[in-house]
DNA sequence: TAGATTGTTAATCGATTAACAATC
DNA sequence: TAGATTGTTAATCGATTAACAATC
């Protein structure tokens, strides 16, 4: 449950039944909308493999969701597979994102120029999904004007019209944990409405911004857990 | 549900009753085992901060997980709090610790010296919850020897005896797609159990081997999707 | 004492899954 | 056709939460 700490309100409650007559007005529920997020993961991935179709079985042993609760909750917004074949990978990547209503270009910016900063900026992690990261910014007065990735490092002084012109959503933390609570006060400030942290820092902000916090620690303790038993 | 591509089966189901006359012999049902991981998280960062106490409710504010949720979760395994003061932070992470089973040092082993890997290593982020990087390896000739955070690259010809002498359970990936599938399978071969990936590449093992898939894309695409609606 | 917060109950709600008919 | 896999049902199981007495 790395999506658990996204904090949202869970929707209607379920699953609306669809009526085949308009698209979907209530929001998924956060299981949906989680495991929906990981079928297009999957299914970016295996086709950049070349792979055409996959079934839900295939797709069940890259996401460890169960194969009956996979066509059970994509059955739930049309019918995309061929019975005996399976789901053609292009066609549902584009119906899952049109689910998920994140079928555009998402704007980025990304704070800190440092080891981290920079293995984000140059990853396909991010661009793969249609977010760009389109502004790096830095502290240090000496990383600007660096080339990181697609990006030069800017003056924290710009973040605020930066955030305006480039219609920017989503910042970044990849900063020291030390410096993480300021820079998120200036994010928020901007009006970066998402925030995902790379520090160890617990965040304070305003109940319209949502906290992402990174925990590969939390997810590694919760492997071994059940490797140990 | 960060959690949910790790490949485990859920317990015997929930949470058994304690009769308060001796250790759990179940294992914890995977929701469980999540959310502790996380309050582990946060309690760790709340004592780094000096913090002595803490009430379910702020350990809710960190965790978005229900307040009420967390008291039942702790409660399971015994009465931790004090009722109008809250839990200390110090005793809890004791507690959680022993519960999870994690209260020991694991020693990891790092493939690939780039941003990531550097990041990685110089982090305190696995350092908190006693893992520590042992040993890095890298591909490229001319990075061996190279200083990463505390250990110095190795060959990966190297892997199969490092893993046995620094009794090594877990692998990290922090190489390029293309490279992982390759380098998983050598984890493999040299004994390791849990191999944390942050390549988008979907790996095959066999199934006594548990995968975890980093996904921060997946992660925004789901924060994006309640901004959103 | 008065306020705060835990521990616990009881009820509800959603997630999960096995099974199988439909059909490609 | 025969095999494979979807779409869907029905039943179960676990997670979630409001409410409140207990008590620090």
């Amino acid at each position: 449950m790395s999506f658990g700490d996204v904090a949202t309100k869970a929707g209607g409650g379920g699953l609306p039944p669809n009526d085949g007559l308009g698209p979907l007005s209530d929001r998924l529920s956060l299981g949906v909308a989680a495991r929906l997020s990981r079928y297009l993961q999957v299914l970016t991935q295996a086709r950049k493999m070349g792979k055409e179709t996959i079934s839900s079985q295939e797709l069940s042993e890259y996401t460890h969701v169960n194969s009956t609760q996979i066509r059970r909750d994509l059955s739930g917004f049309g019918k995309f597979g061929k019975r005996g074949v399976g789901y053609n990978v292009d066609s549902l990547v584009s119906q899952i994102r049109k689910i998920l209503r994140t079928s555009g270009q998402h704007n980025i910016a990304l704070f800190g120029a440092g080891h981290l900063g920079k293995a984000i900026a140059s990853s396909d992690i991010f661009a793969d999904h249609g977010f760009r990261v389109v502004a790096v910014f830095d502290q240090d007065p000496g990383k600007i004007g660096e080339q990181v990735g697609p990006a030069t490092v800017r003056h924290v002084d710009d973040l605020r019209s930066v955030v305006d012109e480039e219609d920017i959503v989503v910042g970044v933390l990849a900063v020291p944990t030390a410096a993480a609570q300021e820079l998120a006060d200036k994010l928020v400030d901007a009006g970066v409405k998402i925030i995902f942290n790379y520090s160890e820092a617990l965040l304070q902000v305003p109940p319209e911004v949502t906290v992402h916090t990174s925990s590969p620690a939390v997810d590694l303790l919760y492997a071994l857990y059940f490797y140990l038993t």
